[in-house]
DNA sequence: TATAAATATATTGATAGTCGATATATAGAT
DNA sequence: ATCTATATATCGACTATCAATATATTTATA
């Protein structure tokens, strides 16, 4: 638990994200694992992008609950046979509740980050300054 | 694994928000567990307050780790001994890192919840109704 | 006086998640 | 021939929340 380390936050943030960012791209249209992650990688600048040992997992049990259906896609653009997912009636009613769940949380975290009283970091650098 | 429920989502978006939450609360000055879950109830509207189960092992661990001191407070208010924690120079250091790391992530999130296109949901909608 | 509510900390078990490494496979460009 | 991009999958190490349970005392209330 290295708290020093961007990394260690980015993946704790990540756990809250993905699965929503997944439901995004999809509530755009069908698409597979791959392309998902490319997806990601444009919309979100490289900041918030699985590795494909989160987002595989996801897409599994995506299906095997019924938020999403999956189909073989036998045209090759790239090389291995695709798995594209398209997002159920359920799947779009799980966005819904994660995109209400994210946006009632939202203004808490945007206080948290923004309106910080840096009283006690001030007294601090005082402290450490005097010494 | 049920997505329709908002505390599954709650629950996964606070793994990456409460320790924040924790270090923010400790940056206003030393404070004990149910002090910061009682500071979190207010600040938050009871939007993003963690259970005991999460705050006292992230309290134990910070100190562990070196990001917080804590020291045994025999005024009793409530009942039981209080163990107040104290943000060490370490500790405010984490906590720039994971502000930084919400702040980067932030906008991107924003993105994702307030700027969706809505065309494949209307088209699963139209589906829907005409079935 | 008895009792309920608030204060206060701690642990356990069920469940869930990220990441990096590793494996496999092929089309297309250099 | 070789490298890059496309494409999926799994494993182990590590990390986390939550609900339930246990313990203990002060203060307010009936």
């Amino acid at each position: 638990m290295d708290l020093i380390d961007t990394n260690y936050w980015k993946s704790l943030i990540n756990i809250g994200l993905t699965k929503l960012l997944v439901l995004k791209v999809l509530s755009k249209g069908p698409n597979h694992g791959y392309g998902i992650l490319k997806e990601l990688e444009s919309i979100t600048s490289g900041c918030c992008v699985p590795t494909f040992g989160s987002i595989y997992p996801i897409l599994k049990d995506l299906t095997k609950h019924g938020y999403t259906e999956v189909t073989e896609d036998k045209q090759l653009k790239g090389a291995q046979k695709r798995r594209v997912y398209t997002l159920t009636p359920l799947g779009v009613e799980a966005y819904k509740v994660a995109l209400e769940a994210w946006r009632s949380t939202i203004p808490y975290i945007y206080k948290a980050i923004e309106n910080n009283e840096l009283v006690f970091l001030e007294d601090m650098k005082t402290r450490l300054s005097s010494k």
